[in-house]
DNA sequence: CTATTGACGACAT
DNA sequence: CATGTCGCCAATA
């Protein structure tokens, strides 16, 4: 029997991409990739595709954080999020990111 | 088709 | 600084 391919749609495709390309030790926001893919508006959308993200780990979504520097959801659990940021040297401090607006590409 | 949900964002309190 | 409200968009029931 065939395995049911997750159907991706072309918006949750082009989230994928763009997260994908997130350098490792940076970070950057749902916001952000909205504007990448061409819908500024639809950060909300972009945190539900990437909680669905089916091409995890390949996938970084675990690198997408909220505009204002705190460290958003994670699928894995946020402290997870978070361990696994600091594990790529990114300064995390009471749920927020130190250098956000430094390391954020 | 409408209603509900959710890993968001900006602003008000 | 913490919490609440409104607006936004796509996926799902």
């Amino acid at each position: 029997m065939k395995n049911k391919e997750h159907k991706t749609s072309q918006f949750q495709d082009l989230v994928y991409m763009a997260t994908a390309s997130i350098p490792r030790g940076k970070v950057s926001t749902y916001s952000n990739i909205a504007q990448k893919i061409g819908s500024p508006r639809s950060a909300r959308a972009v945190g539900n595709a990437l909680n669905r993200n089916p091409f995890a780990p390949k996938v970084p979504c675990h690198r997408v954080v909220r505009s204002d520097g705190s460290v958003g959801g994670f699928a894995g659990g946020k402290g997870n999020k978070i361990k696994i940021l600091k594990k790529e040297g990114v300064e995390i401090t009471a749920g927020k990111l130190v250098e956000f607006r430094k390391i954020v590409v």
